[in-house]
DNA sequence: AATGAATGAGCTTTCATTCAT
DNA sequence: AATGAATGAAAGCTCATTCAT
């Protein structure tokens, strides 16, 4: 169905009294754990708003439609794992701020990790994409500043590197995810095996690499 | 309603005629036009009908509901990978079958990007990949042989690699897809970076790799 | 198609404002009209909510499917039936009893002939025998509990006789109702003839068939 | 759905070969075996072409609609019916004749009777009563000749007494039907006790009725 | 005569969204 | 602000029937 006129993605109000934050936390938590349990196929409106505890007409007071809800939902996931990877920017090299990044790649991904691949893909298709937009420069801006530090051998297009990593990181905690891996040490060696080959870090000897490429450093 | 037994996805009749071979023909096509350019929320099966030239009566006298086009697109599409891909076998090391896997993938997954990319996703929904279990088995099942090889080094486990590879690589072609990149050449190399690097392998001195690992052999 | 759990047919919510509540009875009272009419062939949800003044939705609100209304017009009917069935209890002997029973029969019967024999063959149906279960038993028990008065003569198998007495009574009203009979007294006596014939009882003299069976009592 | 021309529900060609005689019979054979196991709902023509191992083209050869399928199964089982009853025409007197044709009713009616039932209520729908009219004509002339022998007591409407007759019999061999009942002796007993007593038959004494009701004959 | 591919009106059901209360 | 009854477009699917081969 084509929708008529497709109004913003972004809450209708702020809520303003503790009682409404409540409800849009309700709201929120319940559309998670459809999504997670039923997949995109399973959620609709009417449900999330009764397993909230509310009537329809609420949802709809403080999410304009459906799509709001995963925007809202991916936004707030978004958040939290940009909030913890800020601190990759204080790791003093590269390596380890990429290794940090993974930590947290996997620490968030693994958290409800089928929640996290709903997103994931809801998040491709255009109509949310664009809400995302943002939230999503900012990530790739932070990966970018890790990339073009000087242990990390120069990209030839560093915007499809930062794409790529992401891709690979979030590929492979996926499928761990589908797994029920739990184990995140192994996770995390092994994300960053593909990670740091890709950007042509040996991995024999990733310590090193700064000191073996640029020897007069 | 009453609970109707579920039926098979499979297709419902094979066609005998060649009129009902150019149906069938019709209707796949119809379906993976639209789930290209408009994803799997665009897709009906009035709409695949109509594309196709054909009343959706005889679209369900071909596919008894709508997962099972989504099966047939898929398998279609396996069974064109896998026939390609067989050809890894024939390389003489187990590096240049890898290599020979990523061209293959690249290729496929290239041709019709976001068809690749709405059908990737649609395999991981349970219904659907119940019914191509044994596609995917073979397509693991030939990974499996090539890691198998005595130039990669061991994994620790070769399920789980075959599967992270397989993820690996879907991920940075989807990627390249996303982007309509076009540059085959440069993105099989950031492929095979990624997992060359999560097997681990020099990506400085592949053909190597095995002598320096395994020096006393 | 996936299969789907096959959802109760009890009503789907109890309407909590009046408004609702005029809604339900319209739609119960559209579908009565039109099943008296044209018959089960010629019920179907839309004609039944547009009749009803209502949306096909809103029939969905109140009703899971289509069976759950002729559920919800059988269960009405039958609890008009036995709330004035029960009366026959009051009654002093067994077959002044069977006599209110008959009259009782005759009245709702006769009501909507042709609704009554339209559900009569509905609740045929297995999916709503299951659903008519408690009231059809309710209705049993209270035939057995007359049969097993002692004017009338002992049948050799209770639960047979009273599935015969109940089919009895119904086929000779619906004949009567499909005839478009009115002389209620008339048909009281067939029925009656037909019924005490049944059970042994002596149409030439019902009074004193006690005494004359049971003489040494 | 509304059926723009009804076409005769008669067959549309009699068939002149064995060959398809033995079509039609199959075909006819195959509808009476759904309908007995899955109903009227669970009859479609394509169904019935495939169980029949003809095509459905084939199918239409010899029946205009579905509707003629019934018609024609219908017939087919009130002619063996009238075939046999006709003997109850035989008998000395109007009793034995009467129950002659209980005999035949159970006799047939639990042959297969979930055809009979099913076919039973189709017949009372009215574009296959309309063609079952002559059919119908010759048994109530039967019955109705039994009905005026001078053993059995008059009635006040003989055209209602005949059909209530009819109407009894029925109800109660399909209520055996249903239940599953095989004893056929103690099922043509009940039905004789309505059936007399309906009539008004003494059943105390059935065969001296004659002499106590006409006693100067 | 037979086949079976094709048709399409029509049916059941869902669910995002609105709005009177 | 909240409620929840109501809406209705739209989707999936069936099946009686036709007709080219």
């Amino acid at each position: 169905m084509i929708t008529k006129r497709r109004p913003s993605l972004k809450p209708r109000k702020v809520p303003q009294q503790s009682r409404a934050e409540h409800t849009v936390a309700a709201i929120r938590e319940a559309a998670a754990g459809i999504l997670e349990t039923r997949g995109m196929e399973g959620l609709n409106t009417n449900l999330v708003a009764k397993r909230a505890g509310v009537s329809v007409g609420t949802l709809y007071q403080y999410f304009p439609n459906k799509d709001a809800l995963i925007v809202a939902l991916s936004l707030r996931q978004q958040a939290a794992f940009y909030a913890e990877a800020e601190g990759a920017l204080d790791q003093p090299t590269g390596q380890t701020a990429l290794k940090y990044l993974i930590t947290v790649s996997v620490h968030q991904q693994l958290r409800r990790p089928a929640l996290a691949r709903a997103l994931d893909f809801e998040e491709g298709r255009p109509a949310i994409a664009k809400e995302l937009g943002t939230s999503k420069a900012a990530f790739q801006a932070l990966t970018h500043r890790i990339l073009a530090r000087d242990d990390i051998p120069p990209q030839d297009n560093i915007e499809i590197a930062t794409d790529d990593a992401l891709a690979i990181v979030r590929a492979v905690v996926d499928a761990a995810g589908e797994r029920g891996e739990v184990d995140r040490g192994a996770l995390e060696r092994r994300v960053g095996r593909a990670l740091f080959g890709y950007l042509g870090i040996s991995a024999l000897d990733p310590a090193k690499s700064r000191a073996r490429r640029k020897p007069s450093l």
